[in-house]
DNA sequence: AATGAATGAGCTTTCATTCAT
DNA sequence: GATGAATGAAAGCTCATTCAT
């Protein structure tokens, strides 16, 4: 039985983060979790006494499963092991994966982008576990870039900022296909990544 | 008395835009407005017969006064009257107007852009009435730049997004200043139009 | 102009009779009867302190108005003048007479019978103002058949029960026409009366 | 424990018919049934999520329990096992016992009354499911008599609402005294019946 | 006299949370 | 461990009533 192989508590979660992501966690009813969870609602509260655990129950998910693979996961094989790839290559080929890696865990990504701003606990996490590490690695690459006089000089953040800016218009356009008829999820990652490349090589 | 200048709707509006910001939709109660706006419950309720109306009447004000703003005033005059400016002084001269405009609404576009996830009414709106002409104006600026041979061939929307990106990062760059340290608001914006003026411009 | 052949407070009060006809006293806001009445909310009380002085207003309307033209006009007529007409005529007549005026009246009925459930001082006026003089009136008739010996001994409101019973039913009859199909309203009382002088004439 | 013998929803409905007949639907707060049934509030929602549902509760309760008994139990020993018995004996008898079960039931059949004039939904079903049975099986008694040669020839839906019309002014007589001082119940039963045989029987 | 915006008490309804089973 | 009936505080909403104009 499918239902079996996880446990309660990852059952609850999961359909947690699938509600949450649909009508946010004040438009989230326990009730619904629980039918969703498969469930009774008693249940829920014998894992998460309030329903903010929920949330952190969700944030420390992601700080676990979902952290490691946009920030850690092959990312040394990505931009180290890799000094015969061209700038461009690495770029596209991160970028590329971890969209991929995004789209996987939209939802959860959705539900803490959404309230992170209405939880200053959350926030916390957010701004101490989650952004540091992901921007670091992004950093570092610029950065690198940079300091092999390949890239112009920019304050790293700022480039991070255009490629994470970059990396979220490129879901949405995907997302609410009228904006960019036409353009292929490939298309729209290699031209973003392109004119990045552009604005910041040295010549 | 100032409380008289504004009619008892428009301070009901701007007490639920304030809140809503800072609370969620769904977070936010009615009495909570009513004590911001400075009125009964009751009075809420002869103005917007359903809380959710109250997200409409947000909607078209922001339909109303702030679209036309970003989308509209001035915009001939930055974009055509200014043959003499370089592309860079135009984008820079651009995206630190309707940033300013932005940050002027902060709030409102905050409820919108929240709210739109989880209201199919609103989020209609929001693709018909609010995002074409955004989208629109910016798009033309690069066709133009392109139809003139100043920038290489993108489907303007890439270009657009990358702007509409660049532009969201720069905000949060500023309302978190840990991302950004030392940076000012105007190197933000200006190290981002230069990358991405760069990365367009032909040769 | 109509409207101005009228008071305020007729008006006032008639569109009240009809709407709590309708809904039920509780079942109707005030604001409803002031747009029926073509006034603002706030004249009803005007006239009207409190929406309870309104079930008064109708009730002395009905008392006013409506109690002697059940009892009082032209009872005399019909019951005594008629010396020469036989008891079926008189009583059919008499019945078909009334009927008319209560479905004049029927809402301002419907109401009183509805609302005395509930209010008890509705109830005392009902019980010394409305009921007693059309008992009455009607006790008298029976009473008299039985004194000139054409009809037989009973209890005089026993047989104002049943002639009253069957007037109810007559209307509900008539009504709701699935009840009693393809009879007409002059043959539903026609043949309750049959019944009912049948069933008390003497031999 | 007397509570815990019949449900809670049981108790809730039983709570509601007491209290709606005394104050009718729209003067009775879904508080004052919760005391009346000592559950919490909440708990009323649990069962019935509309207060209107709690109406429907009722009149359902009503096809399945007052219905077959008023309309269904026992008729056939009234009316076909009694052949030795005169018509008087059977209507008397019949008359007596169901407007025993009425008075058994009054309040359900109080509410009903009053509030199917108003809600067109509990409407369809009191035509549909409540009246018909009832008007059947009294129909079939006078449309029996008739073919029998005892009784004249009227449309048996005559009779029957000359008959329901007796039996509701006998309740009305026996509720409020001052109406027909001396007459007790079985008087007022005996003598109505007395008068409806007389207007039909034959000679 | 008449208006209708404003009020706030009180209503119906929701839902996180508890707890006996 | 799991259930789901029960709770009650608090939410959204209604509406008789007031009152400045």
């Amino acid at each position: 039985m499918d239902t079996k192989l996880e446990t309660t508590e990852e059952r609850i979660i999961q359909a947690a983060i699938e509600i949450f992501a649909q009508k946010g966690y004040n438009g989230t009813t326990t009730k619904e979790i629980a039918v969703k969870a498969g469930v009774a609602e008693g249940t829920i509260f014998r894992y998460f006494p309030k329903k903010q655990d929920l949330l952190h129950g969700i944030l420390y998910k992601a700080i676990e499963v979902m952290v490691p693979k946009i920030a850690g996961h092959g990312i040394v094989e990505i931009f180290d092991h890799n000094v015969e790839k061209s700038d461009r290559e690495i770029l596209i080929t991160f970028m590329k994966n971890r969209l991929e890696m995004i789209q996987q865990h939209f939802s959860i990504i959705k539900v803490i982008l959404n309230e992170v701003q209405y939880h200053s606990d959350i926030e916390d996490l957010w701004f101490q576990k989650i952004i540091p590490p992901i921007k670091g690695i992004i950093d570092r690459f610029f950065a690198e870039g940079m300091r092999k006089g390949r890239f112009r000089q920019y304050h790293p953040s700022i480039l991070t900022g255009i490629m994470v800016g970059a990396a979220i218009m490129s879901i949405l356009l995907q997302r609410y296909e009228d904006l960019a008829e036409g353009l292929t999820k490939e298309e729209i990652i290699e031209q973003m990544a392109d004119v990045l490349l552009n604005g910041i090589a040295k010549k």
